[in-house]
DNA sequence: TGTCTTTTCCAAAGCGCTTTGGAAACGGTA
DNA sequence: TACCGTTTCCAAAGCGCTTTGGAAAAGACA
């Protein structure tokens, strides 16, 4: 069934049936019903192709990722695309995933030639963005989940990753700690530089020198939660609060503490950062953890609507998001030990 | 540029340009070279949505997958997904994805009756599997990763999931074991209950009635490896041998032998099914794991290799294919322990 | 030389939709 | 009644490609 014959069936033009069914006001709704009821029963369904064609429009949102990065098995990286998938089909729109063994750039490259997709979503950036430059000069609509340095010219969707690790510092602070340790993520991701300056200036605001010693950092897995942790509860002057970057990286240093039986609550304080991914639940663990809290899956539905109004046409700088995650104060915080027995 | 400026460019028709980058044997190889030649020079490249509505074929494969079961926090399936879009964007093809909160079953619908994709593949099929009734109503092409109880009528990929056990069982048996347990996968997946009808024959080949208490099954996590070993190796009449349905869950059952002091490779021997996931490499174990090896990416691979034949139209009984895992052995397997002592 | 086959090219139709630029019908006003 | 503004519809022209059904040119053969 296409629209010639559906028009036909009806007694109407295509042109009515088209922009009946597209819900223009030049055609009466006693009309708009009739026909909307006999596509229904029909089972009419316009062929996004011819659409795609007629109107230059794909409706499709395109994610690159070279296989070597392995994104897909970042359980992070999965629960936002999640979300987003699961908001743009709501929205009526299609995900394109393309993955290759070549540059991700030479990705973006076919995706604008061809016209498979009207946007592309960028992840994981890092300081030095070439993928933006190219997107620019390609004139390929995009939006960043994250940001870079520079972040005028561009739609974006981010988290205050300076306050996800400023807030605790000085929560921490304030309760008496002065001992603070972090897990960082991968360090030349943007967020993890946010969060590491956070830190830093959490601690110098209380007249406190950010010490070597406490910074890790890596990919956010549980094994580098708890590798970290271990080293780091083993130093001879061994911190009283652990900030982690990831629940995920806070279950590993869960379990490097329960190794070396240092109590949690008590002997050492713990805070993570709660992307909320399915996994990690961060209410659920022994003692419950304190985190701040932003939902990856939200920015994932967030950014499908994002998306779609930007190729709507609206302006640029109404789809610059910056989220500020919640503190969620649980059981892995508590007072500083007492030194002075 | 679109083809009509590059035939105006070339002096030659549009038909002739598309026909010689399409490489129809009716247009001289001169001017065949003369128009890839300016093609390049212009960076021509068709218009995949004019295409798509020309042919009516979209190059597209489709794969739904419902949220609530987050297939993507799957590796295995990951594994697989990494290999199909690879050899897919070698091919030319493209990968849709479309999750939705919705039925399964209407995401087909949608493909279908959109003409968003040519194909898509069915992942985790259990035995009572509707949707590949539906597809076929829907006269839908699809390829199924699995089988499932009937598999004649339609086109798929699969591995020998019954000699995944057998074959392993027999070696055991053969090297004097006789009390072999079973680690499986998820118990209503087709190929969980072909390794396990594969386990049971081979035990009742050589005359040992398969010991329910031997038995157990659930998602290929390693927590469940951990969890089913410990059970099983804290029986009273332990078992000297575990068969594991996934590299995975064999990590996890290391870990129950080492927690339990049981030595792996002489006081148990532990075989397991090895998809060649990154994250978990059988032959970096301590010490190193025996297993029936068949790489989930190869499968994925190979399935958009099958994806292409089948739009080409070859015939689905050369579309089916089963693949014999190898048996590589090392040393997490040995001799029973003596009892006799 | 003329005829027949093969090679090489092309005009035009069509894929199924959207959109433009009216036209017809209608109702209200003078 | 004549005129004008609205409302409601439609014919036809695209979107950029593929494909069909020739036509022209070139070679082969007698």
């Amino acid at each position: 069934m296409n629209l010639k014959s559906l028009a036909n069936h009806l007694g109407l033009s295509q042109t009515t049936v088209s922009r009946a069914l597209n819900g223009y006001s030049d055609v009466s709704l006693a009309t708009r019903n009739r026909v909307s009821e006999a596509a229904k029963t029909y089972g009419y369904r316009p062929n996004v192709n011819a659409r795609r064609l007629a109107t230059g429009r794909s409706c499709v949102i395109g994610i690159a990722f070279p296989t070597d990065m392995n994104m897909f098995l970042d359980p992070h990286f999965i629960e936002f695309l999640t979300g987003l998938s699961e908001k743009a089909s709501e929205l009526d729109y299609d995900i394109m995933i393309s993955s290759s063994q070549s540059e991700e750039v030479d990705v973006y490259r076919r995706f604008a030639e061809k016209g498979t997709v009207d946007l592309v979503i960028l992840s994981n950036v890092d300081l030095s963005e070439e993928r933006i430059r190219l997107l620019q000069d390609l004139n390929m609509p995009f939006i960043v989940h994250g940001r870079t340095a520079t972040c005028d010219s561009y739609s974006y969707i981010d988290i205050d990753n300076y306050g996800v690790f400023h807030e605790p510092t000085k929560m921490l602070l304030e309760m008496g700690h002065d001992k603070i340790a972090i897990l960082n993520g991968h360090p030349n991701r943007v967020y993890a530089i946010d969060r590491l300056n956070g830190w830093q200036d959490a601690l110098k605001e209380r007249g406190v020198m950010p010490n070597p010693d406490y910074m890790r950092a890596g990919a956010m897995s549980e094994e580098n939660g708890y590798t970290f942790a271990m080293e780091i509860l083993q130093l001879e002057n061994r911190p009283t609060a652990l900030l982690c970057s990831s629940v995920v990286m806070a279950k590993g240093a869960y379990r490097a503490c329960n190794e070396l039986g240092i109590k949690i609550g008590s002997e050492v304080s713990i805070v993570a950062h709660d992307d909320n991914v399915p996994l990690a639940q961060a209410s659920d663990m022994n003692p419950p953890l304190t985190v701040t809290r932003s939902p990856l899956r939200d920015a994932g539905r967030e950014i499908a609507i994002m998306a779609m109004n930007y190729l709507k046409g609206t302006d640029i700088k109404e789809l610059q998001c910056l989220w500020h995650p919640e503190l969620i104060f649980r059981k892995s915080v508590g007072a500083p030990p007492r030194t002075d027995i």
